[in-house]
DNA sequence: GTCTATATCTTGATAGAC
DNA sequence: GTCTATCAAGATATAGAC
């Protein structure tokens, strides 16, 4: 088992790099939240640039299992659908945090090029995911209006991200239901 | 008329917020690109808070007047609605920067009080435009499938949103095109 | 694994000369 | 309006003791 520093360190990381973005948060900030020095992160994570990978690879790694449960648990393309819109609410909380990968990427010039590809790799994981469930939707005809299920996965995606930025303009959670309203009304 | 040098640092630093976040750019930036020292741009803007919200004020002012051109020069709401999304699909930059105001979001704990309310300012004038475009649209029906034009236009900014970040993540124009493509497809 | 101590650099901002 | 000089605070990172 990895010592629970380093999980610490992680979840108070990406706490802080959804709400502040990969350049307004430092290891002064992890070091005050976890109650360790600063230096001792470096043993953990040498570098940021290690940090926001690992980072990157545990937030892909949990997203893709919340997408299989997803997928385990409901039927539809519909149900799946919704699931994955409140997948998106939940992650908001409240207005105080972006997706990763969204606040990661609008630092993309402090960012190593490891990070990027794997923000990149994280992107065309979900759009597959929610492609197939498009796809579904289609067949099973609980989706209306799907003529192309990777161009609806894709506009998808984009439209939960930038609902993501809506909502935390205003801090509130009624902003990315108003914005996420026509989708929801496909299904 | 406003000195040149205020002009050039306004621009300096609106592309270098929209390419590396408000966190990602300094006085120091600034002053290299404009050729001044870095003590010098605070004769013009005083501190960092004063300048995001004269780049807010100017990006606010144009987006606006940019809005107003389209609605002079185009007469439908399907040639509104596409006049936009090229307007949008420009400001990318070919995947190099970001919107102004989702690249400052994304810094939201770092910005002034009075920076976010212009942000909110901003985003409800965009809501506001499009919103008309669509019910334009659903009137002259040249766009498909309208049903409410408010809810819409919330859609449609956090697409264009999206659709940015997914660009910027492949600094490309692709990913844009691909994720406004659906869009696209009912005017 | 965590600590103290330190190095080095960059940050936004101010004072005062020209 | 722009400069030099300077500041205090913050950043990432390393060395070496415990």
């Amino acid at each position: 088992m990895p010592s629970d520093t380093k999980t610490a360190l992680l979840d108070v990381a990406e706490h802080a790099a959804r709400a502040r973005g990969f350049d307004g948060f430092s290891y002064a900030d992890l070091a005050d939240a976890v109650g360790i020095r600063k230096a001792s992160i470096h043993y953990h994570f040498p570098t940021k640039a290690d940090l926001s990978a690992a980072l990157m690879d545990r937030y892909h790694a949990a997203l893709e299992g919340e997408c299989r449960k997803i997928e385990a648990s409901h039927d539809t393309g519909s149900k799946r659908l919704r699931a994955l819109i409140q997948l998106y609410r939940d992650a908001l909380n409240d207005g105080k945090t972006l997706c990763l990968c969204v606040s990661l990427i609008s630092s993309r010039e402090s960012l190593s090029e490891e990070v990027i590809e794997k923000i990149k790799a994280f992107r065309t994981m979900m759009v597959q995911r929610i492609s197939a469930v498009f796809e579904l939707g289609q067949k099973d005809n609980t989706i209306s209006g799907v003529t192309d299920p990777p161009s609806e996965a894709r506009a998808t995606l984009a439209l939960l991200e930038g609902a993501h930025l809506t909502a935390r303009a205003e801090e509130n959670t009624i902003t990315f239901d108003e914005a996420v309203a026509v989708l929801k009304s496909r299904c």
